[in-house]
DNA sequence: CTCTTGACTGAGG
DNA sequence: GCCTCAGCCAAGA
């Protein structure tokens, strides 16, 4: 489909369903690969719409590796839960070696 | 059209 | 390293 046709918040959920099992991302690396690197807020603001779709949006965090949109799941750690069954370590909200388990779209994706 | 609201980020103290 | 402030920009009222 024609890419003109693909709304901002679409272009976040595609990049969301290609994150490798087990990893994470930030939504400033989500902004930067989509090209508009200020707009990091907008991608969490899209994944307000991402409930109902496949969309794991528990592997997207802050740049920090905190879940700060936890809130947004159901429950109050389903988010963690979500992130350890896929071998990430979480602590307090906090991913534990948040380097490792980082995914940049714009250099894994190119 | 204007104003508010954020699942953010980087800079400055 | 922590806290605060300001810039960012799309969507909804």
């Amino acid at each position: 489909m024609k890419p003109e046709t693909l709304n901002f918040f679409d272009k976040v959920y595609d990049v969301v369903r290609q994150i490798p099992f087990g990893k994470v991302t930030s939504y400033g690396a989500i902004a930067n690969y989509l090209g508009a690197k200020r707009s990091a807020r907008m991608v969490g603001y899209a994944m307000n719409g991402s409930h109902g779709k496949d969309i794991p949006a528990h592997r997207v965090v802050n740049r920090k590796g905190l879940l700060t949109g936890k809130h947004h799941f159901e429950g109050t750690n389903l988010m963690q839960q979500l992130l350890e069954n896929e071998g990430v370590v979480v602590i307090e909200n906090q991913i534990q070696d948040f380097a490792s388990v980082f995914w940049d779209p714009s250099i894994e994706l190119q």
